[in-house]
DNA sequence: CCGTGGATGGGAAGTCGTGCCCATTGCCCT
DNA sequence: AGGGCAATGGGCACGACTTCCCATCCACGG
């Protein structure tokens, strides 16, 4: 027989709406199918303890038992399966928690589809996913919280990377930022992409909307 | 009959919170009563129009339409009608812009409950209400920026170029978007090219500055 | 009834941005 | 001396953006 090995994934979220979007996007993947569905954490745990469920994404706020709590009972019982949190918020604290819990990954809500399927694919190999800049970002974030008491600081972008950021906010190009600095547009697109690794962002427009709230930019 | 003659008040703003906390200030106070809410700048201008809704409070940032297009129709269509924008951010332009788009009034969602009250009353006996302190610097800022020749041109956007600008300035992609509206990627890009050419710009750098600018989104 | 303009969509081509691999240089710190 | 890191740059792939062309449908006013 050729049927394609599909893995299997549980859904566990409280919210209907959402339980469908994910219901979608897996099952437009070649290589994911969902096999159960859980709209409270007690029901996550109860559906995946079935063998056929490779994968759950579970979310972190539910009723009755929260996504940590059943990630934490799911992998105790059963640690050959891969568990994703997904989460409205970009917080350190939370993903810390789902790690201690046993998840592999922490996927926000905000991703874009595909990135939920990569994601998915890598906690199946077995790799802990978070996005590539929000490591750095979040480890950060914790350690001056944990040092300072409080207090959100400006970040740690370097000199040379405060000069980009301000000139990618101004809504220069690459080409046009290096002939401004006399450096290669390919090093401009290096920093750019460090900074949207430390900052944990995608775009330019996300980047331009930080540097204004910094103040390094009038909007 | 000694039925209290109260003012009816419609709650527009994107956010289920605020809408519930605005509500239970309003419906506090003796004279005012909540008749109607919105949880956008369309069905804002919708539940504006009955009779009932002698006062609206405008949240600036909604999505479909702003609180300044909102509050445009809406005075353009019920003269009578008093308009109070509410906005995060203290800042002169929007003001500026709030009360060219006809409304009695701005105040800032960090307010006291008992502030928001007495900026309702002063918006229902026809004055212009704005914090006295507020008065001076928004002033100065603004003769200054008026000595120096800018001319902030009204926005000869569509209704629908509205929409599509603040999720660009939201960093979401062309793809995204059309997900969000339901309409194909390629009409995106098609209105986003027209915003770009209406507007003189060239990419969605400065047209994320320029929605901040307008208020149309937070930074 | 016709014209205007908004909203919708498609195709093609070229530029730009983003992610991931690689490297060298120099500087500071232990 | 070795480790770490900022700054520099190359290559490659892919997706996103931008700018042209084209079109249909609908609402509204004259």
């Amino acid at each position: 027989m050729s049927v394609p090995l599909k893995a299997g994934v549980l859904i566990a979220d409280d919210h209907g709406l959402v339980r469908d979007g994910l219901r979608m996007v897996i099952d437009a993947a070649p290589d994911l199918e969902v096999v159960a569905v859980a709209e409270d954490g007690n029901r996550a745990v109860e559906r995946g303890l079935d063998p056929r469920v490779d994968l759950a994404l579970l979310d972190v706020a539910m009723p009755r038992r929260t996504g940590l709590q059943a990630a934490r009972e799911l992998t105790a019982r059963r640690p050959e399966l891969r568990v994703l949190m997904l989460s409205m918020h970009n917080v350190f604290d939370y993903f810390l928690e789902a790690v201690k819990a046993g998840a592999s990954g922490y996927v926000l809500k905000t991703v874009a589809d595909r990135d939920l399927v990569l994601a998915c694919r890598a906690a199946l190999r077995g790799e802990t996913f978070i996005y590539p800049g929000m490591v750095r970002s979040l480890l950060r974030e914790h350690l001056e919280r944990a040092a300072l008491g409080e207090s959100q600081l400006p970040d740690d972008l370097t000199p040379r990377e405060s000069e980009v950021i301000k000139l990618i906010a101004e809504g220069l190009t690459s080409d046009e930022i290096a002939r401004e600095l006399t450096i290669s547009p390919r090093t401009v697109e290096r920093h750019r992409e460090n900074i949207l690794g430390k900052l944990g962002m995608r775009n330019r427009v996300e980047l331009t909307r930080y540097a204004i709230r910094q103040g390094l930019v009038e909007p």
